[in-house]
DNA sequence: CTCATATTGTAGCCAAGACTACATTTTGAC
DNA sequence: GTCAAAATGTAGTCTTGGCTACAATATGAG
């Protein structure tokens, strides 16, 4: 880390994203996680696997960051749990998606395009564009 | 690549974002060529890699990676240039960057927060959100 | 014209995220 | 209860994106 960026001539944009790149992975599968669970009781590496699109070779290194990460917990052969953190990181990042969803709507956009976009787009809000999208929704 | 979702259940999200990622970065840095160039006339790998925050040993090394995806040419000690193909993604990123900017603040965000986040939502704002975006700007 | 300094380039290392191929467990049919 | 099939786990490889350390080239003072 290290070497905030600090500007020379025309100050502009950049700086954040690039750390922020490893959460939106993690995020991507505690939303997932919990989600399984709800509709499937269960979340098993192969069915995390086929919903991300990835081999479940991928998944279960993918997995095994978010055991280093605190965020769920793993015994072999026997599924994967949240943490309390990995919870409330997806709840988070659930109502999040939602809101990303509901302002896209909002402004005109199909709702498969807001779905499929929100998913990229939905790790780069911070917390005060978050705020100013519940405030749109609300007022209008 | 290959092997795409097929969703088995409850179809949803995830999909596209995952290839898109790779994306991301090549739009930044042409993205900041361009800006470079019309600033100050010139690209070099330092001021690139102090603009983005990276080494500049990162910065030659995603130059490399630019001139092998057709996007710039670099000859030794002689700066970076875009080719016409890096020009029209350049002109595409950057008309994108200023939609997803002027939306934001139409929602109400400030204009630092909507420049930070703009810099990392428009890698993943699809045509057809940037149309419903265009359109709701001007419908307003 | 020389030489210190700044810029640029190269090499080697690391972690993440992805893959394929192979090994090990579980599970369910029989 | 056995055994094949499905699920899970492990190992090894690749690319990307990042770093530091070191080498080479330009540039500008003098």
């Amino acid at each position: 880390m290290g070497k905030l960026p600090a500007e020379g001539t025309q100050a502009r944009r950049f700086g954040k994203t690039r750390s922020a790149q490893s959460t939106a992975l993690h995020e991507d599968y505690v939303e997932l996680i919990a989600d399984l669970f709800e509709g499937e009781g269960e979340a098993r590496p192969t069915d995390i696997a086929r919903r991300l699109g990835v081999s479940h070779a991928t998944a279960i290194k993918a997995i095994a960051r978010l055991k280093r990460a605190g965020l769920a917990t793993a015994r072999p052969y026997r599924g994967v749990f949240l943490t309390q953190k990995g919870q409330a990181l997806a709840e988070r990042v659930r109502l999040r998606h939602r809101l990303v969803v509901d302002v896209l709507r909002a402004l005109g956009v199909s709702s498969e395009a807001a779905e499929a976009d929100a998913e990229g787009i939905e790790h780069y809000v911070s917390e005060h564009t978050l705020k100013a999208f519940a405030q749109f929704l609300k007022s209008r």
